[in-house]
DNA sequence: CATCAAAAACTCC
DNA sequence: GGAGTTTTTGATG
């Protein structure tokens, strides 16, 4: 078990997205409609899922989500938010790495795969790097929706393929 | 606890 | 279309 994290739901004109918070910062981040599609996950959905107590909330996490809410609604409008929330990525060393450099991309912009890994010093743990993306637990903000595969090609996408290709259509990114 | 085996949002021949 | 590379995850001894 994790510590214990708080979920707060976030309502944009594509949907109610759903975050969670540490009191370190924001720690996830799923599209609306499929709870956690993810590979390999297993979300018992009996008592352990924790919903929203409005109050109760750290202010700490409050203050997170507000932040998470105005950055998610302008990288939603097709704009990279000035400031992001603090981010509390778990993941292993490896993953994090990666994260890092997709937080590196500006908007509007869009890399592949391989070019990830060479940036991150492993240039042929291309898949690798695929299977690191698909972990994010921060999509939209940790921009793994404008990593494209080598051949200009669309890749894939942990929330469904249409999430992406409406994502990089509004930043004016032509496949 | 250490080891083996399978899968993955890729890339090159 | 097939083989190659790297990391993660679940099963096995």
């Amino acid at each position: 078990m994790r510590n214990q994290l708080f979920q707060l739901p976030i309502a944009t004109p594509d949907g109610q997205f759903v975050a969670r918070y540490s009191e370190k910062g924001l720690a996830e981040l799923n599209f609306p409609q499929a709870g956690t599609p993810r590979r390999g996950v297993r979300s018992k959905n009996s008592s352990g899922a924790r919903r929203t107590p409005r109050r109760g909330v750290p202010t700490t996490v409050m203050r997170s989500h507000r932040k998470t809410v105005a950055a998610l609604k302008n990288a939603l409008a097709g704009r990279r938010a000035k400031s992001l929330p603090p981010l509390d990525l778990m993941g292993t060393e490896f993953q994090k790495r990666i994260w890092n450099a997709l937080r590196k991309i500006s908007a509007g912009k869009t890399k592949s795969y391989g070019e990830i890994a060479q940036a991150i010093g492993h240039p042929r743990a291309v898949r690798a790097v695929g299977g690191a993306c698909g972990a994010n637990p921060i999509p939209v903000l940790v921009p793994c929706h404008r990593i494209l595969a080598a051949h200009g090609k669309i890749g894939g996408f942990g929330g469904g393929l249409d999430w992406k290709r409406k994502l990089l259509e509004r930043e004016g990114i032509v496949v």
